[in-house]
RNA sequence: GGGCGUGUAGCUCAGUUGGUUAGAGCGCUACUAUCACACAGUAGAAGUCAGGGGUUCGAGUCCCUUCACGCCCACCA
């Protein structure tokens, strides 16, 4: 059978699509040990990760690139360890943001609202919407090269998972955890909708501090309790003025009334001691309907509770003269009008915090609405009880603590949301406000009976269906066989910055209705910025589109960027140019892999000694030796690695392996041996395991290029007449084994060391040549004086030969020399004199001052290991760490004296 | 106000049980179209590991402290 030519240079474009489609079609993603399936095995341990659901309306981003490269990494190494691999993947409605994109397009399409539509076409729009454009972000996000199960893909708004979210509502308000009530919110006018604490976004603004004059009923001769607010507009509100209970400046005023401006009405001066005599004029005016700290006071004094704006931010009835006006238009007026009733006292810039929206950005107002809410204290305290028990360990550990402090401090949750687009909230009113709840639609009264009954208008929470992810959509509340199998599922992995939004939440809703905890592990990543540490917006221009990068350099080289680059928990700042670097490691890994497939195909005859499985270590030469020593050592390195939870600086150590040590050296002494019949079959053996093992390792980071090589090699070895390569080929990589690691047989220390000397060689010998502009191509002479080393060097002649471009023909190793060549420089490596004939070339002079340069690094060397030798260190280190040192004193002296005789 | 993170080569970053010559990529300098790869190779220059103090035989790594930048949480009008 004949092969194609492997081209030059990797091309992912046409390999991506390819493997993908093959993965896909083998079944891969599925769990190998499925509990539906006959045959199934539940002693086989699950590895399971449920996706975070990107918005249904989403559009790929770095953020999406990050989790799918981490999540992939983690399931593809499990399913390589032999787990029943499982990702679920789905999307999530987004409430807000898909009926706000759905809005918009309404609007500019057809010129029409959804108020003009009516709730049943504007959902049924969404819907469209939904299965026009749902399948955009799961299509991307296969592009990353995810291996999920996409025959489980779930969303949050399906039937399953609807049930789901009704069976927790109703088991919650069962249970006296769900209720329903007037409360003071954080309201959107934008949106007008209520939205959680977590949606509100606080930053730091000037605004403006206004102090005005509160009248005092009854003489005038009482006067005025100066107040200072930054919403005038919330006097209209006011049903009291607060002052601190010791304060002499206003002591006198407690229990008299004041005057609220422009309207008149009166209202009490109380005293609290919330007030801060310090701070402003040490006076509050009290708005309990538009302030959380007002209302918590007016709940203290049985203070009446006045709202003044409407849902969208206008003064409403109780506005007075405002009525109808925006609050900032009212803000401006009422001041005014204060102005000429001579009740201004100044105007303050004032650094303060605004709440606004953390979509769309408008301020939000705290107002009084009749909302449903979740008791979250019971569920906060089991949450927290299963980190404190390490029942879940967040990595890393440092956001257990941010964790603590928010459960804490938790209040409770507003669930209800005034949208279209969502899980309608499953209660029933009668005519006489009885509330009627259950898992199926009532067609009567719950308490009197009355068929007269309609539904809630309220949706829930997005993140009130995401906070089930982990179990609905394993089938939960039914007890099905993937749900009793696969949860609890592994490790959740997302982004730090919903660490309270969705990762706690869903700790709370897993404890309470599942009894367990949704996942052992949580993994959090940092944020993407720019190169420069900004973050990435569309207003500065400095945004990167992942499927603009994976066009152009390739989903492996994203990838593996986006796992080597960062640290769990720490923000990344990417640039192209790192993409770039990854693409030419992608492209690097292909040629590696090219000349060991074209190795392993040139073998045409059969090969003495076949099937022999075993390592057959007699018949290596040094460098095959070495090789695999530094090959056993990456293997439990990156083992070890994994385990914990260090992908980046595993893939920098597989990085450096293959390129560095298997690509710059091996490679190129694997040339040579290849060359002599005796070393050519062991060679190419070595070539194919190395690089087989490699792959293996290095395809959970860029799965599709190791897949592509792997695929090669496998066929190159499986037609070849080399059979004793000791390792399993299933029809993928990403289904072969993951390398096992192998215990210590005791030589490789020794083999190592051995090898680092004739890179030493090497690299002393193209230094020099470097320095003295010998042309590469020029093959040099040679003769080395190699002491106790004679018989290893000699066995490398012609390693060290070739690499550094020596003649072997006048090539010579003696173990010593009793004159020194003529015309030749020197160089030392500890008991090793190396003498190359250049001195033709070079200035004597200058040679004379680099032996003496060389000759001071050493011994400024050996001082520092006399003086270090000498110290308490030889007593208090470990002997192993002594001897080591010592060692290298011996190392220099023996330099420090050769170099000596040179200079005579 | 509380908590956390970061500060290592010109740039972007690694460096997890403290081991004595601090690494990588990019960039820079010189050389090389050699038969896996110029998306490459070889060689090189470049760092008082933010400052100070401490523990230790030994500190980029542990402790204290100062400075700079960033983030999160929090009800002071």
């Amino acid at each position: 059978m004949t092969r194609h030519e492997l081209p030059k240079a990797y091309d992912f474009r046409d390999t991506e699509s390819r493997i993908y489609a093959m993965w896909e079609k083998g079944g891969y993603f599925k769990p190998h040990n499925d509990p539906n399936k006959p045959g199934f095995d539940p002693n086989v341990k699950p590895f399971v990760i449920s996706i975070p659901p990107p918005n249904v309306t989403g559009e790929l981003h770095l953020g999406h690139a990050m989790f799918v490269s981490v999540e992939d990494l983690m399931i593809r190494y499990h399913r390589m360890k032999g787990f029943s691999t499982l990702w679920v993947p789905g999307s999530d409605h987004a409430g807000i943001a898909t009926q706000l994109m759905v809005e918009r397009d309404l609007l500019k399409k057809e010129e029409v609202t959804r108020e003009e539509l009516g709730r049943d076409e504007f959902v049924k729009r969404t819907w469209d919407w939904k299965h026009k454009y749902g399948g955009i972000i799961t299509e991307q996000i296969r592009r990353l090269g995810a291996s999920c199960d996409w025959d489980r893909e779930r969303f949050t708004l399906d039937d399953g998972l609807s049930r789901s979210v009704r069976e927790a509502f109703v088991r919650l308000y069962e249970k006296g955890l769900i209720y329903r009530g007037p409360r003071l919110i954080n309201w959107s006018p934008g949106l007008k909708t209520a939205v959680s604490d977590l949606e509100v976004e606080y930053s730091e603004e000037e605004a403006t501090l206004y102090y005005f004059k509160y009248m005092l009923k009854a003489e005038p001769s009482e006067g005025y309790i100066p107040v200072a607010t930054i919403r005038p507009e919330t006097i209209l509100g006011d049903t009291a003025v607060a002052v601190h209970p010791d304060d002499a400046r206003y002591k006198k005023f407690i229990g008299k009334t004041a005057i609220v401006p422009i309207i008149g009405r009166e209202i009490p001066v109380i005293a609290d001691e919330y007030v801060s005599m310090e701070f402003g004029t040490g006076a509050l005016k009290i708005t309990p309907g538009h302030d959380p700290n007002d209302y918590a006071i007016a709940q203290r004094h049985n203070l009446p509770i006045i709202s003044v704006l409407d849902q969208a931010a206008k003064m409403n009835e109780n506005g007075g003269p405002y009525q109808g006006q925006d609050r900032f238009d009212c803000r401006k007026n009422l001041w005014a009008d204060m102005k000429s009733a001579g009740l201004v006292i100044k105007e303050e810039k004032y650094m303060t915090t605004i709440p606004r929206s953390q979509r769309g950005g408008e301020i939000v107002e705290p107002m009084i609405s009749t909302q449903w809410f979740v008791k979250i204290g019971p569920l906060a305290e089991a949450a927290l009880a299963a980190v404190k028990d390490d029942d879940i360990k967040i990595v890393p550990e440092r956001f257990e603590k941010v964790y603590y402090n928010w459960l804490e401090n938790i209040k409770d949750w507003c669930i209800s949301r005034q949208l279209w687009w969502g899980h309608r909230i499953p209660v029933w009113y009668c005519p006489d406000g009885h509330m009627t709840t259950g898992r199926a639609d009532p067609t009567q009264c719950g308490t009197c009976g009355s068929k007269d009954i309609h539904q809630d208008e309220d949706v829930l929470d997005t993140w009130f269906s995401s906070g089930l992810w982990p179990f609905s959509t394993l089938g939960w509340p039914d007890e099905t066989p993937d749900y009793k199998y696969f949860y609890p599922t592994s490790v959740l992995e997302t982004g730090y910055d919903i660490l309270f939004f969705w990762v706690a939440r869903m700790i709370m809703d897993g404890l309470e209705f599942t009894g367990q905890v949704p996942f052992r592990t949580v993994y959090l990543h940092g944020l993407i910025r720019d190169e420069h540490g900004r973050k990435m917006s569309k207003t500065y221009g400095n945004v990167i589109d992942p499927l603009i990068v994976m066009d152009e350099l390739g989903t492996d080289a994203l990838r593996f960027t986006l796992l080597v680059g960062a640290t769990p928990g720490n923000d990344m700042n990417l640039s192209v140019k790192k993409v770039e670097a990854n693409r030419n490691f992608a492209n690097k890994i292909w040629n590696a892999g090219r000349f060991v497939i074209n190795a392993v195909s040139s073998v045409t005859s059969q090969v003495s000694g076949t099937n022999d499985r075993s390592l057959n270590t007699n018949h290596w030469t040094l460098a095959d030796s070495w090789i695999w020593a530094k090959m056993q050592k990456l293997v439990r390195d990156v083992e070890r690695l994994f385990q914990t939870f260090q992908y980046g600086e595993a893939g920098r150590q597989i990085y450096e392996f293959l390129w560095c040590d298997f690509a710059d050296w091996y490679v190129e002494i694997a040339k040579g041996q290849m060359a002599k019949d005796d070393t050519r079959y062991s060679t190419i053996e070595t070539l194919a395991r190395v690089l087989d093992i490699s792959l293996r390792l290095l395809h959970p980071f860029t799965p599709f290029v190791t897949e592509e090589i792997w695929g090669h090699l496998r066929d190159s070895i499986l037609q070849s007449r080399i059979t004793n390569i000791a390792a399993d080929w299933p029809e993928a990589l990403i289904v072969a084994k993951w390398p096992e690691p192998r215990d210590l047989e005791g030589w490789e220390d020794a083999k190592v060391a051995d090898f680092t000397l004739i890179q030493e060689v090497v690299r002393d010998i193209r230094n020099l040549r470097a320095e003295k502009s010998v042309a590469p191509s020029k093959r040099i002479a040679a003769t080395f004086a190699a002491g106790q080393q004679t018989a290893l060097l000699e066995s490398q002649k012609s390693v060290i030969a070739s690499l550094a471009g020596l003649d072997e023909s006048q090539f010579a190793i003696q173990t010593s020399l009793s004159s020194k060549p003529k015309d030749s420089v020197a160089l030392v490596i500890g008991s090793v004199e190396i003498y190359l004939p250049l001195s033709d070339m070079v200035d004597l002079a200058n040679e004379k001052a680099r032996i003496e340069k060389e000759l001071a690094e050493t011994q400024s060397h050996i001082e520092r290991l006399e003086k270090l030798l000498g110290s308490d260190f030889a007593n208090k280190a470990p002997a192993q760490v002594v001897a080591k040192e010592r060692e290298k004193l011996a190392g220099y002296k023996e330099t420090a004296k050769k170099i000596k005789t040179q200079l005579k």
